[in-house]
DNA sequence: TGATGCATTTGAATCGTTTCATGCCACGAT
DNA sequence: ATCGTGGCATGAAACGATTCAAATGCATCA
């Protein structure tokens, strides 16, 4: 046994240390027999150096440096019960608003020295699962997820079953889940607030299927402030889903309408919708933005500041809500206390689609 | 011994399976000891049902679902030396080609019943290292780079080291490294080419630095197609970065110019210049797109269909580009012979932006 | 009846790291 | 000289799944 170690380490040296190949993994039984000491001293310089002496420190160090040494994060987390990952779970990674909170949450994870597994969802919650479950096996730390289904109660076994989970963008109103998210109700708020402070009346809101616990809420948050304005008006124009081409489509119908019978504002549950509507406005449709019709978007995505009348957009802070996430997982980790669900606020980005009338 | 354990099992049964709390772990002797069979069989119902009778996998799932088991993956690893994990490290996934290729891989990765980590590098050489040397120690079964440097070097002998590496959006041309690529000389000649073949003589390319592998060659196709028609010419416009207010700088520079030294069509580096550009174009700057100016962008992004003028682009396969990666990774874990590097050829989408003049 | 072959099951050994009770040593106080 | 004390180092045990040589049961055939 002790001879074939040698023989080992030997070998390795022989071979300068730089290793070709790949059949032999160094192990922590190598690097001590190089450095002369035992294996519990080369873990101890490994995770508590302060109890080793500053002479064997090195020493062992030196040879972890010669044998190429990698620890085995199988083993380690195999005796500590836990591994260092978390685990990501999003709709969709290819939209830019996931993508943002991936950014943010992946950012935290490095800095605890931490590592994020991906998942997409595709808002499948069979696909959903199924990560779940692969993810489990990992023994991950904790899971931040943006739910597909609205059945939070099978999430919340899931979190009995002892991963922390952490709900983004989605809040639950009880139990032990914690979440991070945006007060959406306010969002939806401080954009009609905005549209009526410049002076519009007749309000628009496009949104898509009020299921989206989301949609709802600025709805609700838009509907409070049209209130507070007596002469003011809300009209709820529904559309199927929140892009592109609904968007066009609503603006298209828009165009259609007598004059007289258009909005002087809208609300856009997102910006692509947003994005769809400006267009739908700007093919010779003699609607201008913002004189005849102001517009703002939600989640502020990159473009909205690039389009052509540049889009006022309701800000959410998605990297934040990524790094909180994960944040809010490693204080529940360290068993720290701590507040369980952070709400964040949003922030109007005022841009030239809801300026002042020029002739105002 | 066997007394702790039967009563575990029976603690077990008495909370009635749906274990609340964390504090205890159920493993392959628990699920052996309640379906009174050996640990060795629980694994082979596991990993290779069918050298197990069909009356003994049916007692032993029925055992896993009663105990809620859960295959602890690090233990797993350990043995096997490797684990279900493949690396994905990219300058950013906030960018949305990289978001897309994120989720190739992650699509090919899932099939595999493999998960992917994800590192984000900002074209950081220190920020992606430690990622990769996380991921090593997680002994990942291969990484896919989009490398930070130009120091392939040091990635080379990461390679060699043992862990397959498939580069992507990026080749190397020798040595062991695999990669994943779009043809992006072609991709220029395609761009150049087309406007070439819509009339215009006098074109402008809009890139980033040169040290930029991909817009190095996107000019070069370019310059080549130009080449090939005699009296076309091909003016350079450099730019330090691929942004969007680069490309708006660019487009404000050519409003300036007397009208008969502005080119009649642009090729932009990618779509972030274009859409800059095309609205520099558009605030009343007297040029019309694509009457005074053709356009083509670069990565068709989503935005590049909804923009006001919709962009013409070349178009890469960015989520093929992930899935074909971890495509070829798998491979080479199973040790089967393959290309080592995939080539894909880009596409032109025509869109408005460099339609036929309407008074041709 | 015993031998033979096949299908199934067994359980000890193994992977590499961390932990922790134990041992060793040197130095100062008594 | 003896006892404590504190600083370091030691190495066997443990984590949980997998593997594989060996054992077992069972049916078939001579």
């Amino acid at each position: 046994m002790r001879t074939a170690r040698n023989e080992k380490v030997e070998r390795l040296h022989r071979e300068g240390g730089a290793r070709k190949g790949s059949d032999m993994a160094v192990g922590v039984k190598d690097v001590a027999a190089a450095a002369g000491v035992s294996v519990g001293t080369v873990s101890n310089v490994l995770n508590r150096p302060d109890r080793v002496s500053v002479k064997t420190v090195e020493r062992v160090q030196d040879a972890i440096r010669a044998l190429g040494f990698v620890r085995n994060d199988a083993a380690r987390q195999l005796r500590a019960g836990r591994s260092r990952s978390i685990g990501l779970v999003v709709p969709d990674i290819g939209n830019p608003f996931f993508a943002d909170v991936a950014r943010g949450a992946e950012d935290r994870a490095a800095d605890a020295g931490m590592t994020v597994l991906l998942g997409n969802s595709d808002d499948d919650v069979d696909r959903q699962s199924a990560h779940l479950e692969l993810f489990q096996e990992q023994r991950i730390n904790g899971i931040l997820l943006t739910p597909a289904s609205d059945d939070l109660a099978a999430i919340g076994r899931f979190a009995e079953g002892g991963v922390p989970v952490v709900l983004v963008d989605r809040e639950v109103e009880e139990g032990a889940l914690s979440s991070v998210s945006v007060d959406d109700v306010e969002g939806g708020r401080l954009a009609a607030s905005h549209l009526l402070e410049a002076g519009r009346r007749r309000l628009a809101f496009v949104g898509g299927p009020r299921s989206i616990h989301q949609v709802a809420d600025r709805l609700r948050g838009a509907q409070a402030a049209v209130a507070a304005v007596p002469e003011a008006t809300l009209e709820i124009i529904e559309r199927p889903s929140l892009t592109v081409l609904q968007g066009r489509a609503a603006g298209e119908a828009l165009v259609e309408r007598e004059v007289d019978r258009r909005p002087d504002a809208v609300f856009a549950a997102n910006d692509l919708l947003a994005v769809g509507l400006l267009q739908a406005f700007s093919f010779g449709s003699g609607i201008r933005v913002p004189d005849d019709i102001a517009m703002v978007g939600y989640d502020d995505i990159d473009f909205a500041a690039a389009a052509v009348v540049s889009l006022s957009s309701v800000r959410q802070p998605a990297r934040e809500l990524g790094w909180t996430g994960v944040d809010l997982l490693l204080k529940q980790l360290d068993g720290v206390d701590h507040d369980r669900r952070v709400r964040f606020q949003p922030e109007l980005i005022v841009r030239d689609s809801s300026r002042a009338r020029s002739d105002s």
